[in-house]
DNA sequence: CCTTGACCTTCCCCTCACTGGAAGCCCCAT
DNA sequence: ATGGGGCTTCCAGTGAGGGGAAGGTCAAGG
């Protein structure tokens, strides 16, 4: 198989194939033209690849991912461990855009989104405080 | 004030300061010396840039924003629209890190996590469809 | 036989928002 | 004079590829 092939396959761009190569995640053979010759295995290993890239795993994780794959003698324990530590980082990051978003949430609340210039998201921005609760008192 | 003072007093590291000012996110003055030479004013805007930024606005995102600070005839429309169209990317990217973590969860629940190499997180990224519940039968 | 066009190769630069480090100047204190 | 810290510029690297140029290869058609 020519790399166009196992791009249409796999769903990887052939951009992102030479690069595994590069990088050392694949190791396809030659024709003797200098084409890249791809067997099975190396549709798998890049299928295997993009699910792994589509769950967020780092190419570093991937790797180790790839290895333990390949070792019959693996202990699933350590598996378990690279997942849930990237569990750890994905639900870390969720909590980020989720104050974010909350944050923002508020500010386009609160701006009336009109054509006059008073607009509390810019308030915020430059560390004036909100003062649409006016009950609530200032300092 | 130099660079030092500016960096401790706004929360940016020095080198952050220099890249906003090659980008031209800021324009310091500069002393005879050469040294960059901030006003208050200078001090304002990178703390009005690093709020924006930990909102996760991109920088292109803050150069709009810092403009529309300035303009005193802005719409605060314009300024909402921009905080609406993060705030649906924001949205975006929570949607795709909780599908991975619920995919993840998934997988890494039903990983025994023992020392055992059997392991359904490895058979899902090789592409095996799992069979934890056999009742619900195959092809 | 020659050409055309699709496909393949390597190579280098670009992204985004910084960060690290090297080499060298400036300033103040001793 | 010297030492140390702060300042300057410039270069290179990050992660995970993407864009595109320059050139080799192959199969089909005229």
């Amino acid at each position: 198989m020519n790399i166009g092939d196992v791009a249409a396959r796999s769903g990887l761009p052939a951009k992102t194939i030479r690069y595994y190569e590069d990088i050392g995640l694949i190791k396809p053979h030659r024709s003797e033209n200098g084409y890249r010759c791809f067997a099975e295995t190396d549709l798998h290993k890049l299928a295997f690849l993009g699910r792994a890239r589509a769950l967020g795993f780092t190419i570093e994780d991937c790797r180790m991912l790839m290895a333990l794959y390949e070792d019959n003698s693996r202990a699933s324990a350590d598996v378990k461990k690279l997942a849930n530590e990237h569990l750890c980082k994905i639900e870390a990051k969720i909590a980020d855009l989720q104050a974010m978003r909350d944050t923002l949430t508020e500010l386009v609340k609160c701006c009336a989104g009109d054509d006059r210039p008073d607009c509390p998201i810019l308030k915020d921005l430059s560390g004036e405080a909100m003062a649409d609760t006016p009950e609530s008192g200032g300092a």
